[in-house]
DNA sequence: TCGTATACCTAGGTCTGCTATGCACAATTC
DNA sequence: GAATTGTGCATAGCAGACCTAGGTATACGA
């Protein structure tokens, strides 16, 4: 994966994956990879301060799993502010798209 | 604009008109303008520190116009090592826009 | 038992974009 | 002819976000 675009993308990645049920740290990693074709890698020092960050913000709320042996994870459920943030988020991505391939002189057909 | 996404992609795009001829700052933020539909509006702060950068990387090279009166203006001028770099750096857009995608769940048609 | 996978976390470094500011000349408007 | 806007370059310092590297811990197969 070539890092450099990545930044500001992670966010909007994370919160897609939580919009589809609730989910926990170490499986947005995985997921992340499959649905990319292998392409994203999100390291843990991004992921963990990453999602902390949208806590805070009030773009996710999480709780540990309720269990009393074994691993425990800490799952992530997306709020209602998450909701809209992802909305624009990703009308935003679109356009960013266009405005790149646009000066790169690259035709984005089909996408909207 | 939304600067979220723009990190790492300044200076692809800089890299991109610079590859089409010499120029100078404060036309390249003008030309991104344009051909972005007025969606890049390249900070000056942003501009001048990565032109200084990519300078040093070996990717441009520059030189004052000469001219006795009037503005004066910084050109600059695509290297070797700098359209090797376009090249990558084009691939690996259209990469990373492949894996956004695939994870946003948009396909992305006609672009390769 | 040892390695690998799963699972969480943080400190500190680095990079990059931004705001704010400064300087200077040109062109237009009032 | 004075003031404003546009053109043009530059830097200091802040803030944000990603990474490396390290730490802790359980589960499971060889």
């Amino acid at each position: 994966m070539d890092s450099r675009f990545l930044s500001g993308s992670v966010e909007m990645l994370i919160l897609q994956i939580a919009s589809e049920g609730d989910t926990y740290g170490y499986a947005i990693t995985q997921e992340a990879e499959r649905r990319s074709g292998g392409y994203f890698e999100l390291k843990e020092g991004s992921l963990y301060p990453a999602l902390h960050r949208m806590e805070r913000r009030g773009l996710l709320e999480s709780f540990w799993e309720a269990k009393e042996t074994g691993r425990r994870r800490k799952f992530y459920r997306i709020t209602a502010e998450g909701t809209r943030s992802l909305e624009v988020q990703r009308a935003s991505w679109q356009e960013f798209v266009r405005g790149v391939n646009g000066v790169l002189g690259l035709e984005a057909h089909g996408l909207t």
